[in-house]
RNA sequence: GCGCCCUUAGCUCAGUUGGAUAGAGCAACAGCCUUCUAAGCUGUAGGUCGGUGGUUCGAAUCCACCAGGGCGCGCCA
């Protein structure tokens, strides 16, 4: 047995509360700005310990923490206080902790404080201190849970950057839809947060697609070619076979007539068209990713162009100065050890020091035709955003580019001087099940899902929760069917069906009470002591740790923390719900006594409003009805 | 061969950045619909947190090594 667990024995106990003391101002002022009572509690608790304990470092505070209790048993919050602050204050945690529970105990509005295990203090709230909480979120509305966390700071959020050279696929969407969520949840959290979007639209790839656009031009103008023979003449061989093109080749026979192409529809000088046709097609490809996004709910505010980067000479100079700072040599690397490439010789290379900032190797930023690489382009880029403003970057990439990580944060600090931070958030591969059973994505095979049609099957709102569903860096099953039904493991349904009841509780109560009784401002005056049973005050503690669950998420940069703080609301909202089976007196609305259902009304729209603000985050429009 | 990510209940996954007795859903087992809120509900059982060491008052969490899975590995983006 382990010495602490005797938490079942107090050191101390507060005084008990007579109920009509009035409640610290300082626990329930919703003008005090901070929603967050956990963290007006950290406030107390800093207090008496500086009382205690004068002269703490910073450092030291700075790691006291309030936090719900996991078990109900070891009262509301607790605090590690006394255990962090042990070894700098030169005092046993007991100790700190008793001195700590006979300060706390005596404030208004905690009636106990104890210590317990190894030097944690456990506190009870005045059950008046926990339902103020829900005026707070009736007043606030959705903007409960906001915070000044991120004081306005600039962030920078990436997200989505796919190629322009096809619709978009399911491959996409987790990204879009973490990066979105992400976004929304810095916003939430007090961050100034732009939304971008990085279009890749130089390079050989583009150039590919243009050949593509361009076969569908000539078919379009009726050539006589075969597929077959036109591809033997195309760089690297026709790609991007897929009919999405079609139209595009159409508009640019209506607009260009035959002028792009030599008599009899053959193949012109490329001179004489790519830079129009590749123009056009990226115009084109883009509209449509737009509308991707769009039906997916995802609008970013800055669409960058990787071409007009490398236009505007920002790449060379990003260069130049890499190479003024000594970060830039010619040289020549070691080939991987154990696998080399069957075609490896060695090769002088113009190299970014990468290795001086964290990075495995030195990475190459010219390829022999001397044309930049991907990568040099993408560090003017980095440089590009943190020169508008954004000392945080944040990119939201898939795994497969898991390996770039290191170089691109080496290379953030080598152009920012160590200034600017990139975080990278790394989305797992999706796998599309039916039923359990996969469904295979191949283009040839014509089983390739895209975006749209996804979003057509089940609703943009369905998968932007299943894609927050798992932790973003873990891989993911998503299953067509799953995410339709109507069932308690289905997170989607079961958080909407709480929001539609909440709703369905309010519709019924405004027939018995009248609209005007149930606007938000005015359930926010009713008298709440009436509330307390265990599953309300229970529903009443969730509530209150939204406000720290945003906080953490945001820092974390983990958006699905949402959707699980949403899925255990809505638990503990259908455990209050089914209460009311057995015992009909726990039922929302009762007749006979209008203070207690006014005052469960305002639990129930307090739910709804973090419901909500939840679903706000994560970009999912809440449901009024199941239908 | 090297680097990064991952490994938690039979299954799918959380785990509040190092806290107390590791949680939820599904599946399993036992109950519960004449009627009110059963597109279900209540309860029970289920664990060597991949393994071994280490740091710490305290480890699923941090470090080292090992095993298994995924991704990547000099001019593709």
């Amino acid at each position: 047995m382990r010495l602490y667990r005797r938490h079942d024995r107090p050191l101390r106990h507060g005084r008990a509360s007579p109920p009509d003391r009035p409640v610290d101002s300082r626990l329930r002022d919703p003008n005090q700005m901070n929603d967050d009572i956990f963290a007006r509690v950290r406030g107390l608790v800093l207090t008496a310990l500086r009382e205690i304990v004068p002269d703490l470092p910073e450092d030291a505070m700075a790691k006291v923490e309030v936090t719900p209790t996991r078990d109900p048993a070891h009262g509301d919050m607790a605090t590690n206080a006394a255990l962090v602050v042990a070894k700098p204050a030169r005092q046993p945690p007991a100790r700190i902790a008793a001195a700590l529970v006979e300060r706390l105990a005596a404030l208004p509005g905690i009636t106990s404080a104890e210590a317990a295990g190894p030097g944690f203090v456990n506190l009870r709230l005045d059950p008046d201190v926990l339902r103020a909480v829900l005026p707070v979120v009736l007043r606030r509305g959705i903007g409960f849970g906001d915070s000044r966390t991120g004081g306005g700071a600039p962030v920078n959020v990436e997200y989505v950057s796919a190629n322009p050279t096809g619709p978009m696929h399911i491959g996409h969407c987790r990204g879009a839809v973490v990066g979105d969520a992400l976004a929304n949840l810095l916003a939430k959290a007090g961050f100034a947060v732009s939304k971008e979007y990085y279009i890749n639209d130089a390079g050989a790839q583009v150039t590919a697609l243009a050949w593509a656009a361009y076969w569908r031009y000539l078919q379009a103008i009726g050539t006589d070619l075969s597929e077959e023979e036109f591809s033997d003449e195309v760089p690297g061989g026709l790609q991007y076979r897929g009919e999405y093109l079609i139209p595009v080749g159409q508009t640019l026979a209506a607009s260009f007539g035959g002028s792009l192409a030599a008599p009899g529809g053959r193949i012109a000088a490329p001179d004489v068209w790519i830079d129009t046709v590749r123009d056009a097609t990226i115009e084109e490809m883009m509209l449509q990713v737009r509308e991707d996004l769009r039906l997916l709910g995802v609008d970013q505010d800055v669409f960058s162009s990787e071409r007009a980067l490398v236009a505007s000479g920002v790449v060379d100079d990003v260069i130049d100065r890499l190479a003024v700072d000594g970060l830039i040599y010619e040289g020549v690397l070691e080939p991987p050890k154990g696998k080399t490439p069957d075609d490896w010789e060695p090769r002088e290379q113009t190299l970014f020091r990468a290795t001086q900032f964290g990075d495995d190797v030195d990475r190459p930023l010219r390829k022999s035709d001397g044309s930049n690489t991907y990568f040099a382009n993408d560090i003017a880029y980095h440089a590009d955003k943190i020169t508008r403003g954004f000392p945080t970057l944040i990119d939201v990439w898939g795994a497969d580019h898991g390996g770039y990580v290191s170089r691109m944060k080496a290379a953030v600090k080598a152009v920012s001087g160590g200034a600017a931070t990139l975080d990278v958030v790394l989305c797992q591969i999706v796998h599309i099940v039916r039923g359990g059973q996969p469904v295979r994505m191949s283009k040839r095979a014509g089983t390739y899902v895209t975006l749209r049609e996804l979003i057509e099957e089940v609703g943009a709102d369905a998968v932007r929760f299943t894609m927050l569903t798992r932790k973003s860096d873990a891989q993911m099953e998503f299953d067509l069917d799953a995410v339709l039904a109507q069932t308690r493991d289905n997170p989607v349904f079961y958080v909407q069906y709480a929001h539609a009841r909440c709703r369905s509780v309010l519709r019924a109560a405004t027939e018995m009470l009248g609209e005007a009784a149930l606007a938000e401002a005015v359930l926010a005056e009713v008298a709440l002591d009436s509330l307390a049973a265990d599953a309300e005050l229970a529903l009443i503690r969730r509530l209150a740790t939204w406000p720290r669950t945003v906080e953490a998420a945001a820092l974390a940069r983990e958006p699905h923390r949402i959707a699980f703080f949403l899925y255990d609301l809505a638990g503990d909202f259908h455990m209050l719900w089914n209460r009311g089976r057995d015992d009909s007196t726990l039922r929302f609305l009762q007749p006979d006594r209008p203070a207690e259902t006014l005052a469960r009304l305002a639990l129930v729209a307090a739910t709804a409003v973090v419901i909500r603000s939840g679903l706000a985050v994560m970009g999912v429009t809440p449901v009024e009805e199941m239908r």
